[in-house]
DNA sequence: TGCGTTGACGTTAGCGCTCACGCTGCGGCG
DNA sequence: CGCCGCAGCGTGAGCGCTAACGTCAACGCA
């Protein structure tokens, strides 16, 4: 230890673990097995430590551990458009997840309109020292980018195919696709129209993708999709101004299009579920709610969350080949759907 | 340096300032000066360790800078309930204005349903070394948390009101609440509810307090409120099933609670706006497609976040007093409300 | 009695930085 | 011509931890 020990240390920041050693009348090392629960430690020093912790209302500097484990017990999380609630949700309880876990999160959220990319985001992740990089609701090119930058570091990509160089967890959007043509279609609707997300988004493509084969598949045409950009703005445009030709289906691909596209058509006259039926997707808090209620399919983002940390933190310590889990949606059936009428 | 310098470095870990150091022929206290932008470095010199830092690609380690400065360059946020729009948005928005400033932040959201308190979240981020600590939503509870665990970091709590131990920055929420009452008062209603947030929220407070007010000083009636809790499930029970006597008009602490409202009024033949003038609070992205497309107060959350960062500078660099400062809400005038008909 | 073993600690070095110095050479000035 | 001063670097030490050893009694066992 220096020499100004027992006295003046300069500034009465937090304390160390050399006060507390002090304190206690052992060396630094000895505090620092009682934190980490080493055993070889005899019980009354243990206690006389452990007294000494909460009489200075010590608490680990996680950063000197951090510096001297090379371990940052932390996770970096690239999210895209966090003020949705699906990339949200995921973070929120990928963050409690983790936070069980003893892991700390930082999160990076890119919005469409800052400029900041996902490289800004490696970058800023890196440099904060992460252990492992998790990116949610990704666009086709943000693994581009993940690819060319090698960071080393173990990285998980929520997207609901497996890919062959990164870890993968997801809720199965395939199946939850199917999910809700094949509702539309057992309700009898021939001509099924589908709203998809920007198709760069991994997402959306699975959406549009299983639609079109469950389409196929029961013998019935699949109509060019329109693409839109995951807001309520453009459902309601569609809803009041495309021509929807003799369709009585429409499958949106999230639950705020669906909103307002229902909007759309009301103002036009066209009566939700009597003339056309719609299903979203994600049920939002308050999908049942809306007017009419929403049908549409649900996603666990909570188990999802604890996938994703479960996958994580394997791949932190094992990292043996890559991994690929989903979670299965369920569809719920309210108001807005109801069989045709002609 | 090391015995072992130029030669073996044990394990291809994040090339150090030490590697960068060799690389260029200077000291690592040059490399250190480049990267911190240190005047009386000659140009030469920069250039050459420029060119080392990006042919290691080079990445200077937040976490050993903490240490040695003692400054986490890292916001601790404490956030309750992020699923929610209001929340969310300011984490977001928070987020955004710190990376420019160069700050990291680590968030510790608090669900209801968890029971993982304040308590555990102040720990949790002083062990994580934040510079300083910001409260978004607050409970009143929560600040006398705050206050006993006095972290000796500088706080800055989100709420409309100023305090007379902390910083405190927010939207207007008395301003927003009479906004709201005195747009359905000229409208000509008399009889205007109020379905309340949790009271033990600071904003829920504010806005039944600006509400009653409001009436009282346009001399009108204010009938005890009804107190909710933030979701578009307990609207939808008021609208349906709650005995609104006489009134023509409802202000709602926020428009999830105006949404369920509106279905639970509609399902019981009550028309909006023809019957019942409903204004919500927040302007969520989807309100506008609402049926009827919901009045609303709008607040400007990325503003929010600016303010409340550069707030939390300030606090960190200087530490004067407490400060106290408020953002303006605009009030939205869509069609869920109207004059009363009797 | 001698010696290995083990439990219960202490000592030292080093993680990747920054801070406070120390040192050198060169220009200027009395 | 001597000396001061400053630009332009380099040298330690130390931030708060942990990993890897060292040490030293007590004990067991042949």
């Amino acid at each position: 230890m220096n020499a100004l020990s027992s006295s003046a240390r300069p500034r009465r920041q937090r304390p160390s673990i050399y006060d507390v050693a002090e304190r206690a009348g052992v060396s630094h090392m000895t505090v620092s097995r009682v934190l980490n629960g080493h055993p070889n430690i005899r019980e009354s020093t243990r206690e006389r430590v452990k007294a000494a912790i909460d009489e200075l209302s010590y608490t680990p500097s996680s950063i000197a551990r951090a510096l001297a484990t090379n371990r940052a017990m932390r996770i970096g999380v690239l999210v895209d458009t966090p003020v949705q609630y699906g990339p949200n949700s995921t973070l929120r309880a990928l963050e409690s997840a983790a936070r069980t876990a003893g892991y700390a999160i930082s999160s990076f959220s890119m919005s469409p309109d800052e400029e900041s990319g996902i490289d800004a985001g490696v970058v800023d992740l890196v440099t904060q020292g992460v252990d492992a990089l998790c990116v949610i609701a990704p666009r086709l090119s943000s693994l581009d980018v993940l690819r060319k930058h090698a960071t080393g570091l173990p990285t998980l990509v929520v997207k609901a195919e497996p890919d062959p160089h990164m870890h993968t967890a997801a809720v199965d959007q395939h199946a939850g696709a199917r999910l809700a043509t094949s509702h539309l279609i057992e309700l009898g609707h021939r001509r099924i129209l589908h709203i998809a997300g920007p198709l760069d988004w991994f997402d959306a493509r699975a959406r549009e993708q299983s639609w079109r084969e469950e389409l196929i598949a029961a013998g019935l045409e699949a109509i060019p999709p329109t693409i839109g950009d995951w807001t309520s703005d453009f459902g309601y445009e569609v809803g009041r101004f495309h021509d929807l030709g003799d369709a009585t289906a429409v499958f949106a691909a999230n639950d705020q299009m669906a909103l307002g596209l229902i909007h759309g058509l009301t103002e036009r006259g066209i009566r939700v579920p009597e003339d056309i039926s719609v299903v979203g997707f994600d049920d939002l808090p308050d999908a049942r709610h809306f007017l009419p209620p929403l049908t549409t399919v649900r996603q666990d983002f909570a188990e999802l969350g604890a996938l994703t940390l479960r996958l994580i933190i394997e791949a932190i310590e094992g990292d043996e080949g890559t991994e690929h889990e989903m979670i299965q949606p369920t569809l719920i059936v309210r108001e807005s759907t109801a069989p045709p009428r002609r």
